[in-house]
DNA sequence: ATGAAAGCGCTAACAT
DNA sequence: ATGTTAGCGCTTTCAT
């Protein structure tokens, strides 16, 4: 059997290579009757053409890279794989690999992956706020990307954002109408302009029913599960215990609460807690934990709907989500009717 | 600036397209002192190579596929993203790009994902049982391929396994040394010589310590949580309750547990549990569950290693892992000092 | 050791 | 509408 190339499949139906490549890229040039002998032969022997040769033609590689960093928690993972399942979604419908890639620490700093280095991507989707060290070097190798999760803003990327400052007056607010009114909070202050958004979203709801606030209920410290648990710690340290935690986060949620049950509190029933996210796991947890749904499938196609664009030279906005989707499950007690 | 290729860069250090190529590729043939000379060149450049052109070359698409079926339950995902991270590791070492694929369904049956329909991928690492229409369609268009956590075995294909018997045994023999006799069985029977692998080790185990088993506790129709907690039901109609359940996965286990702790049974001071994978959810649940660790990195490495090689030309053999790492935890009393 | 040239399989400009 | 041809950027064979 003769090697399948276009040229063959031209001689074949006894046709031009020219025609042959009209045909399979569905342009016009060719008549009917010849259009339908060609594709009578490409039928017969399964001829598919060669990605590669078009991927010299064009200069394109269509790999689309998805940078995560090497993830202290699993959890983060587990999150990143919900706005994944978007990714591939959209995908399909563009015609894109999706290459999985991690950036691994080289010491100090970060080492950029191959893929980039070798401009093997049309463009790229970072997972999370990511070190400016990397995106300049992606600019000057002038691939297109966006920012998934950035928890940040800036003119100088394109970015998909949850809107935290609204994630968190929602979070507030709703524990404030289940009769809470002294609530404590515990995020993290490692990117400050996400710290802002989510203090200001809880302070925005609190101020509108209490005047003060005592500063043992503002933790900022949290990164991870462990770190939410000291958090928690420091809360109940006070003398004056909260009724309420608000938690930027399911996962600083899931640490807080552990810590509560160790030192004796019941959930909801001493304490209560609602988080952001939606986890998998946190439905799983005991009580279950109520929280704000980030539609994180969503975001993932968003983020490939502007990467694509961008790709193809549109200019493009960066994106924030309107998530208030509460999910209310058992981790906040009622305090009206108690 | 000129356009950068191997041939900008043997014009820019006087010598030739095909000393590049040589340098490139660390090839001998070309003294020293081109070597350095050109070597400056390409430093000075930044000049990468297009990879591109290779893949003309050498019809390859340095791409391997990871081929995840579109799972009911976010579960299997978590337990496939472990694999994930053993996969991508070894990636970096082989120089390959690893991308996403899920299968989706076209009415009752499998779609042949694209990057495979073109060849468009050097390999396949197919993450659990496949559809053996998939992989002769696979084998016609021959691409190597490995099966990770296929549940069977065959000699048709090459395959990257836990042993299930040993984990069955195991689990089993644990929940015996610390004294239960009356043990249950949770497991699924949709793939029928990996039901029999649980079950023989089950027995095995059960059959040092109890002529009888009531056939109440041998469920066998689990395939997610919610069918596990049916199974449960099905488990304490019976009037003889086991004093034990081993689950045959994780996710059987939550479910199992869930119902037993509807019916108002204490865990695990009524009824033991025990699982087998050690999914991150485990340790969340209350009581954190027991359970037999199985190594999902190191699957992922070990599907990389046979794949590459497969695609190398060399022959290899599936893989049967040894696990019988036992992580204990809570769900499981011990019934010599109670 | 070095360089010229052919060719991987496709697309598109150009001529007919 | 159809066919001829050059060229994408690399590797390798074959002269020198």
């Amino acid at each position: 059997m003769e090697k399948l190339t276009i040229k063959e499949i031209a001689k074949l139906a006894g046709v031009s290579p020219t025609a042959v490549s009209f045909v399979l890229n569905n342009k016009k040039g060719v008549s009917e009757k010849t259009r339908k002998k060609v594709r009578e032969v490409i039928e017969k022997t399964n001829f598919v053409p060669s990605l590669n040769s078009r991927r010299l033609f064009f200069k394109k590689s269509y790999n689309i890279s998805l940078v995560i960093q090497q993830s202290s928690s699993p959890f983060s993972d587990l999150f990143y794989y919900e706005i994944t399942n978007g990714i591939l979604e959209k995908s399909k419908e563009f015609g894109y690999n999706i290459v999985f890639t991690d950036i691994s620490m080289k010491g100090n700093s970060m080492e950029i992956p191959n893929i980039i280095k070798y401009k093997d991507t049309d463009g790229i989707i970072f997972y999370q706020d990511t070190e400016r060290a990397i995106l300049r070097e992606v600019d000057k190798l002038n691939i297109p990307y966006v920012i998934v999760d950035a928890h940040s803003t800036s003119s100088d990327f394109t970015s998909i954002n949850a809107d935290s400052e609204l994630l968190s007056y929602t979070a507030t607010k709703f524990l404030i109408e289940r009769g809470h009114v002294d609530i404590a909070l515990i995020s993290s202050s490692y990117i400050p302009e996400y710290y802002i958004q989510i203090f200001t979203g809880y302070k925005n709801a609190l101020e509108e029913v209490r005047v003060s606030i005592s500063p043992y209920w503002i933790q900022n410290n949290a990164f991870n599960e462990l770190s939410a648990y000291n958090c928690m710690e420091n809360i109940l340290k006070n003398a004056l215990k909260p009724s309420a935690v608000f938690c930027a986060g399911d996962i600083f949620a899931i640490g807080a609460i552990r810590c509560a049950k160790d030192k004796g509190y019941r959930v909801p029933e001493d304490i209560s807690f609602i988080g952001v996210d939606d986890i998998i796991l946190s439905r799983y947890i005991e009580p279950a934990l109520t929280t704000i749904r980030i539609d994180k499938a969503l975001m993932g196609r968003l983020a490939m709907d502007l990467l694509v664009k961008k790709i193809n030279g549109e200019s493009v906005e960066s994106i924030i989500l309107e998530s208030d989707n509460i999910v209310v499950r058992n981790s906040v007690k009622n305090m009206d009717c108690s």
